[in-house]
RNA sequence: GGCGCGGUGGCGGAGUGGCUACGCAGAGGCCUGCAAAGCCUUGAACACCGGUUCGAUUCCGGUCCGCGCCUCCA
């Protein structure tokens, strides 16, 4: 059995992780707020933590893994989006959705499990809400429904940070509705033209945490195994999903373990929606491979903060090239069965440590380089293909990925006309007419074309 | 002010109380008609000051610098 070490941000330590239940593995990651196109902001979760459900599906097996990642289609920046353009909100958020699912599978991530909608479980907010107002943690003032953080003992124990600091801390907002300053809305009141549902308290709309917390219970239940996202989401969000949970469900443990991936950084600065300095996932995949995107993304622990440049994403190109180059000698070998490197695992498991993981790929990667039998290539073909399946990459055919024309480069020659080039070149080289097949060579490079002569055949990329 | 993260060779980026990260770039070599790809070899680092220790980049304390959070944020 292999031992999976995570990262608990609840007590900051690294363990081993030992599922509630090993034949149902939960985990629920807070989705994109659908009102915009992702960017690779948003992406870095999404990958990593496909990563660790691909890890736990390995772990514990594909069918004892469920996997609940949220879509919030209920949102004030969702309103502001169709106040600005005019349209109506389903259109913004089917279309969002729509992008954002199609942007996400085309970095390599699986679907999760579920991807529950808000908008599809107001009852079970709006039930979890008059269960902690029954209970006393939470109040009804002017149509506000407000959860009262004082009436929690431990609030704040994800965090660290205690009540006194937070309203110290000068941003909180001491609205008339709320008795004390560090009390949050549970639910609002929406004017008529604002999205709304009827509830015990008017027509309204919920407030930012209670999805999560209504939604994690309906599919993992009242407490499961891990709860992930960034960790901008530390604060407030996901304090506040504890102290809804865990006070509506009478439980002392919501998530037994809390993992947060770390900011992504542009030019040295945190990148997000509202700094405005965002480069989205859609513009990105117009100049880079889903593939290369990804290797970018995990080339950095996931709780390091990771510094987005274009030179990464020339770095996370070349590795790939160096792995596909590797597997496009042996293409038409066939691989051993899915055999997963003990080394590869080992870094995987030592909470997602993928600069490790991908130390060992390179590993792998070079002893199929000097392999000599074609049992040993097979072999390594095998456990390269099977730690590219882990993380998401290796799954083009190795000669297309060479050919596939880069965005960037357009190349004007197309696939015959190469091929015919090669051909004459080859002539001239059987004719020793160096000064000609140089010259074809010299002709397909300013196209964009580099050839790769070896005893046999002459293989040709795209740059 | 509180909470938290980080400072590693030209660059990216792991890790470790004593020994090679790895990748990119550089140098030399092998292979090649020449290249390309690949392979081999190679130089180069652990912010600063104390402490613990036979020995610290790694542990402890302090200093400096950078960054994030403290109810919009992945």
């Amino acid at each position: 059995m292999i031992v999976l070490k995570l990262y608990n941000t609840k007590t900051r330590e690294k363990r081993i992780f030992h599922p509630i239940n090993e034949s149902s593995v939960g985990m629920y990651v807070c989705g994109p707020t659908v009102y915009d196109y992702s960017h690779i902001g948003n992406a870095r979760p999404v990958i990593i933590f496909d990563v660790l459900y691909r890890l736990l599906r390995k772990v514990y097996g594909e069918e004892n893994v469920n996997y609940v990642r949220n879509i919030t289609d209920v949102d004030d920046k969702i309103i502001a989006a169709h106040q600005d353009s005019g349209e109506d909100i389903d259109v913004i958020t089917s279309r969002t959705i729509k992008a954002f699912r199609s942007d996400m599978r085309d970095l390599g991530n699986l679907e999760p499990s579920i991807e529950p909608k808000a908008t599809d479980h107001i009852p079970q907010m709006i039930k979890m809400i008059e269960k902690l107002i029954s209970i006393g943690n939470a109040y009804q003032e002017q149509e506000h429904v407000c959860f009262n953080v004082p009436s929690m003992v431990n609030y704040g124990s994800l965090s660290k940070l205690n009540r006194e600091e937070l309203i110290v801390g000068a941003r909180v907002d001491i609205a008339p509705y709320k008795r004390d300053p560090a009390d949050f809305i549970l639910w609002k009141p929406s004017s008529s033209d604002q999205p709304g549902w009827n509830s015990p308290w008017g027509r309204g709309r919920p407030g930012w945490h209670i999805e999560c917390s209504a939604m994690s219970n309906e599919y993992l239940g009242a407490t499961f195994d891990i709860h992930g996202g960034g960790q901008d989401l530390i604060f407030p969000h996901h304090e506040n999903e504890i102290a809804q949970s865990c006070c509506a469900n009478g439980e002392d443990t919501f998530a037994q373990i809390w993992m947060h991936n770390g900011y992504l950084m542009v030019d040295g600065e945190k990148m997000s929606k509202s700094l405005g300095n965002f480069i989205t996932v859609r513009d990105l995949l117009h100049s880079y491979h889903g593939e290369t995107i990804r290797l970018c993304m995990l080339m950095t622990h996931y709780r390091q903060p990771l510094n987005w440049t274009s030179n990464g994403l020339a770095q996370a190109k070349s590795s790939l090239d160096s792995f596909y180059g590797a597997l496009r000698q042996i293409n038409d070998l066939p691989q051993f069965a899915d055999e997963l490197s003990e080394d590869f695992m080992a870094a995987l498991s030592d909470d997602i440590n993928t600069p490790e993981a991908l130390k060992v790929l390179h590993e792998l990667s070079r002893d199929l380089n000097k392999a000599k039998t074609e049992k040993a290539k097979a072999r390594l073909k095998g456990k390269i293909l099977s730690a590219g399946k882990l993380l998401g990459i290796l799954k083009c055919d190795p000669d297309n990925w060479f050919k596939s024309v880069s965005p960037n480069l357009k190349s004007d020659l197309s696939d015959d006309q190469i091929h015919s080039l090669i051909l004459a070149r080859n002539n001239a080289r059987d004719d020793k007419n160096f000064v000609l097949s140089d010259k074809i060579r010299d002709e397909l490079l300013q196209s964009g074309i580099v050839l790769e002569d070896s005893k046999s055949i002459t293989r040709w990329k795209r740059v």
